[in-house]
DNA sequence: GCAAGGGTTTGCGCCAGCGCAAATTTTCGG
DNA sequence: CCGAAAATTTGCGCTGGCGCAAACCCTTGC
């Protein structure tokens, strides 16, 4: 899976994989590789920045990118973790146009790009593309509006346990006793995935590692036990 | 406008300012039209509840709907308010097709809808309804992306200024000297949108009364001083 | 191997705002 | 117009978790 990263146009068959182009047929999805832009990006890198004028869509093929978003005041969230098969950048193109966050990659990544133009396209060709993509939007438009719910009803620990689950869904894998979250996240990260502060995130999951519920290898969090989280997250206040 | 409120298809020319049927021809919204089951609704009324199977897509032409949801434990919030011209309950039929949320109304209501087997029709007639349902869908996923922005870094009067801006953007009405939002609202709902308590919403707008920032008459809130709020919304934290 | 710098943990004080409860006002049916 | 029910306001005490600051630890480059 890794083994491919290189500057060069994706294969037909990870695009299977995506949820933008599911249940196409392969002659489609040759197309659809063919007008795309493979990019290999070292970790740290910063692939477009809120208010740029967006001008194409995005996927990950391999690693990880952070979309973060800061307001008008200093303050910054993390809107989410983009892992492999995932689009992102995608709603700027039919709303007002300009990119409403910043993505940034967190570990050596490759990865897809369309133009607007061509993506058009593609979904006149090809309506199930434009279908997918409402069925995307709207899962990501239900996730966020489960997390608003979150931050205006639930403590800082359901929040966390929340967040951790999330991304033991979304980008774990197994590992001797436990699932490790793929990518490398520090204490603030968490922080603001959870909406709490790097001092808060810090002591909760510091009293979890020492109750054995996770364990951190250089930046990598993995959870123990699952069972015990969940139950964090859904106890009732107090 | 409010005069033709009775039991009866929508007129064609209603839906021209509706944001998903934009850009269509006469023609086809005649059809649209033709397809629409048009509801004439007392207040209070439930259109449908959280967790329904999701056959049909809403749209309000006159009145309002509280859209609310509660999460496994009891804590509910309001999602949003839906006024004229807006769609609600889309997501479901392309999703898991079951109602996120409730859906209420908060006044005498028009509200048209159309089945899903009609609307996939209608999108394979004219993809235009396909795109402009990605960029309502995109643009809502925006505005809730920078709801949890505020709810995560935001005191709870900041908070409070953004929700009364917002309503009275959406639902704001010219009245001598001021703009009246449109619905009735309570302390509570208030509360909900803003992400806090009855009793602080209801502190916060005592004070701006008090300051002749807003007024209150018999339920619908009035905005006499949109900069000052505007600035309280704006100001930092402390 | 060591020093420098970034990330993390932790102690401590403080306050925004939650929750309870009671008083007061408004709404609404009859 | 009256009384009951609902909504709102307000006082008060308490606490979650924020913010500062210091100490600690772990990486990384030289």
């Amino acid at each position: 899976m890794t083994s491919a990263i290189r500057d060069e146009a994706p294969a037909p068959e990870a695009l299977r994989q995506m949820e933008l182009f599911a249940g196409l047929p392969m002659e489609a999805l040759t197309g659809v590789a063919a007008m795309a832009r493979g990019r290999h990006l070292p970790r740290e890198t910063r692939i477009f920045s809120q208010g740029d004028p967006g001008v194409r869509t995005h996927a990950v093929i391999a690693g990880g990118v952070r979309i973060s978003q800061s307001g008008s005041d200093g303050a910054q969230i993390v809107v989410r973790f983009v892992g492999p098969g995932e689009m992102f950048g995608t709603v700027a193109l039919f709303t007002d146009g300009r990119y409403p966050a910043d993505a940034v990659t967190i570990a050596e990544t490759f990865e897809a790009s369309w133009s607007e133009a061509d993506l058009r396209i593609l979904m006149a060709r090809y309506p199930q593309i434009a279908i997918n993509m409402i069925r995307i939007i709207g899962t990501r438009l239900q996730e966020v509006q489960e997390r608003v719910r979150e931050l205006a009803t639930q403590n800082a620990e359901r929040r966390v346990a929340h967040a951790v689950l999330r991304l033991a869904r979304q980008a774990g894998q197994a590992i001797g006793g436990g699932t490790a979250i793929a990518f490398p996240l520090r204490r603030k990260d968490m922080a603001d995935i959870a909406g709490t502060t790097l001092h808060t995130a810090s002591r909760i999951l510091t009293g979890w590692t020492k109750q054995g519920l996770v364990a951190s290898r250089n930046r990598r969090l993995i959870v123990l036990k699952p069972g015990d989280i969940q139950r964090i997250a859904e106890q009732a206040n107090g």
